[in-house]
RNA sequence: UCCGGCGUGGCUCAAUUGGCAGAGCGGGUGGCUGUUAACCACUAGGUUGUAGGUUCGAGUCCUACCGCCGGAGCCA
């Protein structure tokens, strides 16, 4: 008898099957039950019928308890009352664990409660829609970049200095090497793999020690740094808004049931398929201003100056160059105005804020070099990264793609903390 | 770190002016042949976050601490 996994049922329509999971749920009605199967593909309804099977099996009603694992055999079968429009008529159950007291019901819980059970939460029908939606966002960016002649160039975790001065770091001991730190980003290792490469990415945990307690933000996340070789700052704004339009492509067409399950607005996502907007800094610090914003022309855009400003848009927006103070060392100056930068920052609409930092970078030698003096750098630690505009500097740009931010607006959930199965924040490291 | 809010059975919440701590879910027992977070009946389950204080009397008022939630800043 085949195992069967429940996305595949409708091949199986009038067939005999095994199906092997965990009881979502029974429903009980006098000689009739119902055992909610889940197997990590989906979830099925199964029917046990009194004068069909064993006792022994009818029986297993009453013991049969929530996250019990167990293996079926029954009859796939098209019915208009299941749940997913085909159910199975169970003829036997083999079972492999009972769960006792499993602590999350279908009912609602708190926040707190949920996170402590993490590990379990995981199970949840909505939970187990955001993280194939994770997968799907993933697997859209490598493809997209597999597809257009990025090479994957994983950067080191263990770092000997901050990529970006100020923000805080993780630190660890290094054997008789001091402290080294956790990476809050790839970004500079990847200019030197474009000399060799010509586009690469790396895609992995980044940490940041910031303080921060929001929706937004984890101590540790993803991100997807991307970098390429004589692509300068527009060109690298039409890459990041391909590989987004990909990405949203992708998702619409294949994950129509995560979708549905997490009661996304599908029309929304559609309508974020189309040209992006872009804006420079300096207009947009206008347009906020003129809707009643306190922003400074040297600052950066606070949450509720993003809410303001996609809050008309469905596509993302781009702001682009930037006040050099507001931005990192590595970032090249706008040749029509040496106080900017030509960085560009795209904000999700809905609310769901940056989702890409980008720029191009600074590839004279004798500019980066006086930009680090001014920033008090460490310049024996950044010899190696000052080296690439000596032998052989090109212009190149590159970006860095917060993978949960991403799935937070894809997926349209409110916290950042439900898009990646341990999440980290200031309070929490468990479980 | 700052501002605001909340801590009551395993879970989610009620409790009027300071006056007998209660319900739903989950657990247990029984019932029901098409349920959709099924439903119905019965049942067990409590040092109201911790430590003080005010009061005849505190879940409720006051102080401190702890924990959590929401927001801000910083950022992807």
């Amino acid at each position: 008898m085949d195992w069967v996994f429940v996305k595949d049922v409708k091949d199986y329509d009038g067939k005999e099957v095994m199906m092997k999971g965990w009881v979502y749920n029974k429903r009980s009605s006098g000689k009739i039950w119902f055992l909610i199967l889940r197997d990590g593909t989906g979830i099925i309804q199964g029917i046990v019928l009194r004068n069909e099977v064993s006792e022994d099996v009818f029986n297993k009603r009453d013991e049969l308890s929530q996250e019990s694992s167990i293996t079926i055999n029954g009859l796939i079968h098209k019915d208009k009352r299941a749940p997913g429009g085909y159910e199975i008529v169970i003829r036997d159950i083999t079972v492999h664990q009972i769960a006792n007291d499993y602590p999350i019901s279908l009912k609602e819980h708190g926040v707190e409660f949920l996170m402590d059970n993490r590990h379990l939460w995981l199970r949840s029908k909505k939970q187990w829609a955001i993280l194939r939606i994770r997968h799907a966002v993933y697997y859209a960016i490598t493809e997209y970049l597999n597809n257009n002649d990025f090479i994957r160039f994983d950067s080191p975790l263990l770092t000997p200095n901050a990529c970006e001065g100020t923000t805080t770091l993780f630190s660890v001991p290094y054997f008789n090497l001091g402290n080294a730190y956790l990476s809050q980003s790839g970004q500079l290792y990847l200019e030197a793999g474009i000399m060799s490469l010509g586009r690469v990415y790396d895609f992995g945990p980044v940490f940041r020690a910031e303080k921060s307690k929001t929706r937004k933000h984890l101590t540790e996340f993803w991100m997807m740094d991307a970098e390429a070789a004589f692509v300068e700052h527009e060109e690298n704004m039409q890459i990041q808004e391909e590989l987004i339009r990909y990405i949203i492509t992708k998702v619409i067409d294949n994950n129509k049931v995560e979708l549905d399950i997490i009661e996304r607005d599908i029309e929304k996502l559609k309508k974020a398929d189309a040209p992006f907007k872009i804006i420079t800094h300096k207009d947009a610090v206008d347009f906020l201003r003129d809707k009643g914003s306190e922003i400074s022309y040297v600052g950066d855009l606070g949450a509720q100056d993003e809410v303001l400003l996609t809050e008309n848009s469905d596509v993302p927006i781009f702001v682009e160059k930037w006040p050099k103070e507001t931005k990192s060392f590595y970032m090249k100056r706008d040749k029509e105005n040496p106080d900017l930068v030509l960085g560009a920052d795209l904000i999700a609409p809905e609310g769901y804020g940056e989702i890409i930092g980008g720029s191009q970078r600074e590839d004279d030698y004798d500019l980066l070099l006086q930009r680090m003096k001014n920033d008090n750098m460490p310049l024996e630690d950044y010899q190696w990264f000052l080296d690439l505009r000596k032998y052989g500097s090109v212009p190149h740009s590159g970006f860095g793609v917060g993978l949960e931010r991403l799935v937070t607006w894809m997926a349209g959930v409110p916290h950042i903390r439900e898009t990646i199965p341990f999440p980290r924040t200031i309070y929490r490291l468990e479980p």
